[in-house]
RNA sequence: GCUCUCGUAGUUCAAUGGAUAGAACAGAGCUCUUCUAAGGCUUUGAUGUAGGUUCGAUUCCUGCCGAGAGCACCA
């Protein structure tokens, strides 16, 4: 249990309250190491109360004195402290009232130690936490289609999925993860037809795909002979009736497909299942035919849909006119096969980008139609888009930016930035493959998921300031001090007497409640931020200290330190799916 | 037109209804014979607008102004 769940609850339990006020770690130090706004909640409790009862004859605003105990929030907050000081803790070195009424909280500067002893010997572990354990979640993260470029914005839903995945298996539960690629559908029809009328034969690979998709979607728009065309093709695509099409859909589905696993392991992110649509469609198509007769699902102008106005949303198409399964149909289909393989779960995510909110709506009320069960198990976390300076990414015009040409050319810009002349080329590309992506990760993943990401490269290139390198290279300074003091000085997370308690093991201390709060919020931002601060703060006390010290009675301490900031940089790097190279 | 999201330093982003709105970049200045200067230190600068709720509003509610996304057979 962290220092924060004991003080926590001792407020709780103590002045039996609920758990609905905040204890947190404030900003400024002079005002303890926490800081509750319990009374000011309480206050307004009580007030509420009284004012719904206010008897006749008097005023609510003496309803507070009618109690006796408070006549504003500051004076409940003395009242507090004066109990929670006759209840006190080991823990708790001071309590205080400060303010409008917050109560600060100062604790035994030994807890710090303690801390640091124990980082250092559970080592990487610390952050987790098995309060929640047992959970399985199943989360849906990356899908790109095949026939179509794996871009920025692909990798961007990467990143923050995986980064999900592992905030929630830190707090012990199970993560299932899944890819879910559109194998079947319209953009294929069109990038066949591209194929066709592009004249490269069966020549194909990765980049003729895009083009010919580029074409075939905008003649699609432009054309209308082409477009009865390619929705002929798309028809030929399901049933497979056409042998020229077939081939070149196989070729092309498997060209896209292995593209994509390259890329998957560059980014680090494994998955347990992949999905293809060619799967969920006919599964799709049956339960919509299934429900439409249980009456979720309604005929119109020649489609199946669901009328969302019945609960304030938009109507939606699952099948269209010619009975084939739109994306819509589709997820319910996917949804039939996840619960048929990873049943039981507690929560399932899709992680989409935001211009998919509405429909998601209409689908996530289906399923729960559908499948009842499901109510309250299903999330949708969405975030935004990335945006190039010029505006919007469009695969349609070809004005797109593929994941594999951003990362090659942040890698190009790092290598030339390793000055260490001793490193090997073979090295020095590890290490700027290491930071190009970190730097890639830590610009999608410093910002709260939800809003756009204006990527500019000349910027990205910079790597200055906050930026995963910045991270990166607080670690590898730290590990240079663990090795040239290797032999030399003992490490102790004794604390010396007379030891004035460093922001840096404060923070330290902290990393569990952030990870929590991280992952209860899916928020991985709150990491970075928190890794930001503890990377800017290790590297004061880098310049301020000199912790490799014979002389010196701290330096066993102060090792210990940076033993324990290795561990939590690490662990929380590796949340992010950042990586450290040994040096740079 | 309707629905949703969003307006915070020159720029890109933080801030759990709380205390003096934090960083970084850019600008100005300082700092490598102590351990990696991709570093550290100092400094200039911001809540679109008008109301409301509250002890307290960047945060919640309403109007206005501005930006983006979605709105029937694409995903």
């Amino acid at each position: 249990m962290t220092i924060h769940h004991k003080i926590k609850k001792w407020i709780e339990e103590t002045l039996k309250v609920d758990k609905d006020f905040v204890l947190e770690y404030p900003a400024d130090p002079s005002h303890g190491d926490f800081a509750t706004n319990v009374a000011m909640v309480e206050y307004r409790k009580i007030s509420k109360i009284l004012d719904s009862n206010v008897p006749e004859g008097k005023h609510k605003e003496d309803g507070l004195r009618w109690v006796g105990e408070a006549n504003n929030p500051r004076e409940l907050a003395e009242k507090y402290k004066q109990i929670l000081e006759e209840n006190k803790i080991d823990e708790v070195s001071g309590v205080f009232v400060a303010g409008p009424g917050f109560i600060n909280i100062t604790i035994d500067p030994k807890l710090f130690a303690l801390a640091i002893e124990k980082i250092d010997k559970v080592g990487e572990t610390f952050g987790e936490n098995k309060h929640y354990a047992g959970s399985r979640f199943l989360i849906e993260y990356a899908q790109p289609n095949p026939f179509k470029e794996f871009h920025i914005g692909h990798m961007m839903n990467n990143v923050i999925g995986e980064s999900v995945a592992k905030l929630i298996e830190s707090q012990g539960n199970e993560v299932v993860r899944f890819s879910y690629h559109g194998d079947v559908g319209l953009h294929v029809a069109k990038t066949i037809w591209g194929v066709i009328n592009l004249g490269v034969g069966t020549n194909l690979n990765i980049k003729t795909l895009g083009q010919a998709y580029a074409l075939g979607a905008k003649f699609y728009e432009d054309d209308d002979v082409v477009k009865k065309e390619i929705i002929e093709i798309n028809k030929k695509i399901y049933d497979k009736s056409d042998q020229e099409i077939n081939i070149l859909y196989d070729k092309g589905r498997q060209i896209s497909l292995d593209d994509f696993e390259k890329i998957y392991e560059r980014l680090g992110s494994h998955f347990d299942h992949h999905f293809y649509e060619s799967e969920s469609a006919p599964v799709g198509k049956k339960l919509v035919e299934e429900f439409l007769e249980k009456g979720v699902f309604e005929k119109s102008e020649g489609a199946i849909i669901f009328k969302g106005e019945k609960v304030g949303l938009h109507t939606r198409v699952f099948l269209n006119s010619d009975g084939l399964p739109t994306y819509e149909a589709k997820e319910i289909g996917l949804m039939y096969i996840k619960k048929e393989k990873y049943s039981p779960f507690d929560i399932s995510i899709t992680v989409t980008a935001n211009e998919q909110d509405a429909f998601f709506k209409v689908v996530e009320k289906a399923l729960e139609e559908v499948f009842p069960e499901l109510n309250g198990k299903l999330l949708h976390l969405s975030h935004g888009l990335i945006k190039l300076p010029s505006g919007k990414m469009s695969s349609r015009t070809g004005d797109v930016l593929t994941a594999e040409w951003i990362i090659d050319t942040l890698k190009e810009g790092s290598i030339n930035k390793i000055r260490e002349p001793l490193i090997s080329p073979e090295e020095k590309e590890i290490i700027a493959e290491m930071v190009a992506l970190g730097a890639l990760k830590f610009s999608i993943l410093r910002q709260a998921i939800g809003g756009d990401i204006v990527f500019d490269i000349n910027k990205a290139l910079s790597l200055d300031g906050d930026s995963g390198p910045y991270l990166q290279y607080s670690v590898v300074r730290a590990e240079a001090l663990l090795r040239k003091s290797r032999g030399q000085i003992e490490i102790s997370g004794k604390q010396p007497e007379g030891w004035k308690v460093t922001l840096l093991e404060r923070l330290l201390e902290r990393f569990p409640s952030i990870l929590e709060r991280s992952t209860n919020e899916y928020a991985p931002h709150h990491l970075v931020t928190y890794l930001t601060a503890l990377s800017s703060e290790f590297n004061s006390f880098y310049s301020v200290e000199k912790i490799i010290d014979n002389e010196n009675v701290n330096s066993s301490y102060k090792l210990a330190i940076v033993k324990a900031f290795i561990y939590v940089m690490t662990s929380g790097l590796n949340i992010l799916g950042i990586k450290i190279p040994e040096r740079m």
